[in-house]
RNA sequence: GGGCACUUAGCUCAGUGGGAGAGCGCGUCGCUUACACCGACGAUGUCGGGGGUUCAAAUCCCUCAGUGCCCACCA
């Protein structure tokens, strides 16, 4: 008999020791196997840019929760671990690191060795983040655990963007992007974040040509003048109608350029009413280039200097430019006045400094409709979720999700990176036509007879190769473009690649977004398309894709709602058209973890908290606890932060003023002593500890553990002479049935609420049963009968199946002391159950999942007692 | 500007048409052989303001105010 249980449970020796029990059984690893039903969770892929966070935590605890219920249901259960390369985000970190530690740039190293430092950190971080997911006790089959620039997710890559290519939903063309001078690529729409600064608005006048009047307009970034096309007014303006169709000279570069009409760009109220137009600098302006077929005058070097188009002001940094600009027009009277300004600016979320709108070449899905009356992405996508295939959790965010596709915006997958899945496509460099005729025959003629290798190869099975006339957006650019473009499928065969070079052709160097990839990521990681050949395309003849078919459609994807416009109607859209059929059935979107003052935790605000500080203070069930039981239908949950004094082990509350690390001290107001609060430190401080963070929130979940660990102490404590025995339920005492009674409905209520993402109700309905229930009123009522041979038996009999029970409701939410209770008490009563015993399984992982006929619950008994039971107290 | 939510005890949150609740915190008492990470008892709220529907509103509707998040825009 152990009645040497410690009096409180050390969550500690547990983790470590179940953790490798766990992996050594292999539990978690799942075969198709056509005999069981498959349930299958694909996990959004933490990026390996750093550590795990609050996020993830609350994020990867969830689907845990569904994944381990329901193995225990006898599902044949897969959940597919992995990490994603991040490619934006991951280069930008290593290229810091390079700049701070040896002051170099990524031009500096080259493309190869900034690659190979790149996958160096890829590993050391990549390996930490999935050794961090397993502390949290998430039971992915980790012998499947992929990465997105694994050989199958690149092969699936490059398959997704020949097909797409070849049936013409991708297309290059000239776009206005937000471009990153500082990491010279353009980044997407959402890895940039606004910031309201102080600015000026400057008013400046052109003179009208062949008049004495003058053209007055204000502008935010006067440097932009260099590139005007033309000067706006709104048709309907008495002011200006006379001038519209006349010129006016930009005085700095001397160009003439036209006054026009456009309503759409010109709020006659706003301002002068007149509108410098910068096709090339400012989206706006850009599409009203585009209806009045402008010129647009790219202004800019990548690296954000002025270029040659911008006269004697070339290689100033904009900035610079836009000082002397405005003093030259100054000195030539045309300057009128400046204002200060609140002006909101974009950032890169990636290298913290100002977007320049910028023109340049790049890579489109095409969303919208199609000529050729083939299905637009943006229709498929949305069928899948109106005809109820795809269905949210709460329900309002397919709205969402909706009204995102209804814009139908093309998709931007170039990234003008080193890292990441590269462009399997090769262009003629010669972009600007050929100077005579004969020149551009000539071209032609080898250009044809490289057509003809290629088709040779193709038919030959050694390649798959796609080509592209078209340069969709702008059919201008066909005359001035050579026009095709060269997609191989098989773009590491070495001899179509050393033909297309001896034909001068250069594969781009772009890579995809990363989110190309992680569309792709529930049926690329489970095998699709096979180790494809040209000849043998993916499909249902494949071996792997009978193996990827019977995972996919996985059941339910569990992700944030940031993140349903990027990566879930993208998984759908890729989803349908490689297997034709969507990724997941169900799409839980779960809370946001907000800190006490409600706003997001970031690293930056230094207001979060490391779940391995929650780990260590209260144990990961405690912290698993927490999760679950904040997960509500709500959108956010606030977690208020405190550093723990590292001296005397007090909660300091993180206030307002603690953010952004700018409180690099504090006197912890119990013992006195300094400490440093948590926090992003780059190195340990010498001379004054750092505080790891708690909350308060985690105790709840901490002190559960320990009373389960306790009901199970009270029990082992008086099992002596257990012998197991049936129970015949209409000859039990009413105390019995209660709690039977009670125990059927708690498990019938805990299985709904898993069944309808009601995670919260979970962990309220075990904790209440548990606590208010079997231990205030059960476990005290047997204390007597315990003590009575003739009711004893019985009394050991219902409380062991109780607590086995209560162990296998709490199993998913908190599998370690569950595990730790279910080996206790395997050894003092192996065989124990409800109505009747059978032998323990080995682990409760395995152990079935509860359910009891409905005839053991008695409401009417139920609100009796419950009414007694208050008029006790 | 558009959208989605939120506002209930000091704090964090459940409750969505008929008794105002939980955890933490607070007060008093208690080492009664599972548990002080505990137990017993207790205090604390015109359920954001206003209006309406209803026999009945924290709960449904309208409106005002505040907060958060997302999207768009800002010559």
């Amino acid at each position: 008999m152990p009645t040497d249980l410690p009096k409180q449970y050390d969550p500690r020796e547990a983790q470590q020791r179940w953790l490798t029990f766990w992996d050594e059984r292999g539990y978690f690893h799942s075969r198709p196997d056509e005999s069981r039903e498959p349930f299958c969770i694909v996990i959004p892929p933490p990026n390996v840019t750093g550590a795990l966070h609050m996020g993830h935590a609350l994020n990867n605890t969830l689907q845990d929760v569904l994944v381990r219920w329901r193995r225990m249901q006898g599902y044949n259960t897969l959940w597919m671990p992995g990490t994603d390369h991040a490619a934006i985000a991951t280069q930008a970190v290593v290229e810091k690191r390079v700049r701070e530690e040896e002051g170099k740039t990524r031009h500096d190293l080259g493309r190869e060795e900034l690659v190979r430092r790149i996958w160096r950190w890829t590993d050391q971080y990549g390996a930490h983040i999935l050794n961090q997911l397993k502390q949290l006790g998430a039971s992915c089959d980790w012998s499947r655990t992929r990465f997105t620039l694994d050989p199958v997710c690149a092969r699936a890559v490059r398959q997704t963007f020949f097909n797409m290519f070849r049936d013409g939903y991708i297309y290059r063309g000239k776009r206005l992007v937000n471009w990153d001078t500082q990491l010279q690529t353009s980044v997407a729409d959402d890895e940039t974040y606004s910031e309201t600064i102080k600015g000026g608005f400057w008013t400046f006048k052109y003179p009208v040509k062949g008049t004495n009047e003058f053209v007055r307009f204000s502008t935010t970034r006067p440097e932009t003048m260099l590139g005007d096309t033309a000067v706006a007014v709104h048709p309907n303006d008495e002011r200006y109608r006379h001038l519209i169709g006349m010129m006016v000279t930009i005085p700095l570069v001397g160009r003439d350029i036209p006054i026009i009409a456009d309503g759409l760009l010109v709020d006659p109220a706003l301002g002068t009413g007149c509108v410098k137009v910068t096709p090339a600098h400012d989206p706006n302006d850009y599409a009203c280039g585009q209806r009045h077929r402008l010129p647009m005058i790219n202004l800019l070097n990548p690296d954000g200097t002025i270029n040659e188009n911008g006269g004697k002001y070339a290689g100033l940094d904009r900035y610079k430019a836009r000082e002397a600009v405005i003093e030259d027009m100054e000195a030539l009277g045309l300057f009128e006045g400046r204002e200060d300004r609140d002006i909101s600016l974009k950032y890169s979320d990636r290298s913290k400094t100002p977007i320049e709108p910028y023109l340049s070449d790049q890579w489109f899905v095409k969303m919208g409709d199609r000529e050729d009356g083939k299905p637009s992405f943006a229709q498929t996508a949305t069928d899948a979720v109106t005809s109820g295939k795809v269905k949210f959790f709460p329900e309002r965010y397919a709205k969402a999700y909706l009204d995102w596709l209804g814009e139908k915006r093309d998709w931007c997958i170039s990234r003008q990176l080193w890292y990441g899945h590269r462009i399997p496509v090769w262009t003629y460099p010669g972009m600007v036509g050929f100077d005579t005729p004969t020149e551009a025959i000539n071209h032609a003629k080898r250009l044809k007879a490289l057509e003809d290798c290629l088709r040779a190869w193709e038919t030959a099975g050694r390649v798959a190769i796609a080509l592209s006339e078209t340069d969709e957006q702008n059919p201008d650019l066909r005359r001035v473009t050579y026009p095709w473009y060269v997609c191989v499928l098989n773009a590491d065969d070495k001899e179509i690649v050393s033909a297309l070079e001896a034909e001068h052709f250069n594969q781009e160097p772009d890579v995809l977004d990363t989110w190309f990839s992680s569309a792709l990521w529930p049926h690329s990681t489970l095998g699709w398309p096979g180790p494809a050949l040209p000849d043998q395309p993916p499909g249902p003849q494949n071996p792997e894709w009978a193996q990827m078919r019977y995972h996919y459609p996985t059941n339910v994807l569990v992700t944030n709602r940031d993140i349903i416009s990027l990566w879930v109607v993208r998984m759908v859209i890729t989803g349908l058209y490689n297997v034709g059929e969507v990724p997941f059935h169900h799409v839980y979107i779960h809370p946001k973890i907000l800190d006490a003052f409600g706003e997001g935790m970031s690293k930056m605000k230094g207001n979060g908290v490391d779940p391995l500080d929650i780990i260590d203070l209260y144990g990961t069930d405690a912290l698993r606890f927490g999760m679950v039981h904040l997960s509500t239908e709500n959108q956010d949950s606030k977690l208020p932060v405190s550093n723990v004094c590292p001296h005397c082990g007090a909660q300091v509350a993180v206030k307002r003023e603690h953010m952004y690390m700018r409180t690099r001290k504090i006197t912890c107001p119990e013992c006195k002593k300094p400490f440093r609060p948590g926090g992003p430190w780059p190195k340990p401080d010498p001379d004054l500890p750092t505080a790891k963070q708690g909350s308060e929130r985690f105790e709840m979940g901490r002190n559960f553990a320990n009373k389960l660990w306790n009901a199970a102490r009270f029990l082992l404590l008086n099992l002596e002479a257990y012998t197991p025995g049936a129970l015949r339920i209409e000859e039990l005492p009413i105390e019995d049935r209660w709690i039977l009674s009670r125990l059927a409905t708690t498990t019938a209520a805990v299985t709904k609420s898993l069944e309808g993402y009601q995670f919260s109700e979970v962990a309220r309905t075990v904790y209440d049963f548990t606590w208010s229930e079997f231990c205030d009123w059960y476990v005290e009522m047997s204390k007597d009968r315990l003590r009575d041979a003739a009711s004893r038996p019985t009394a050991q009999r219902v409380l062991a199946g109780v607590l086995d029970t209560i162990l296998r409701l709490v199993h998913p939410v908190m599998p370690f002391v569950a595990e730790s209770i279910w080996q206790t008490l395997n050894e003092a009563a192996f065989e124990r159950g409800l109505p009747g015993p059978e032998p323990a399984s080995e682990s409760v992982v395995i152990a079935p999942w509860p359910q009891f006929p409905e005839s053991w619950r008695d409401a009417s008994m139920e609100q009796r007692i419950a009414r007694m039971q208050e008029l006790v107290r």
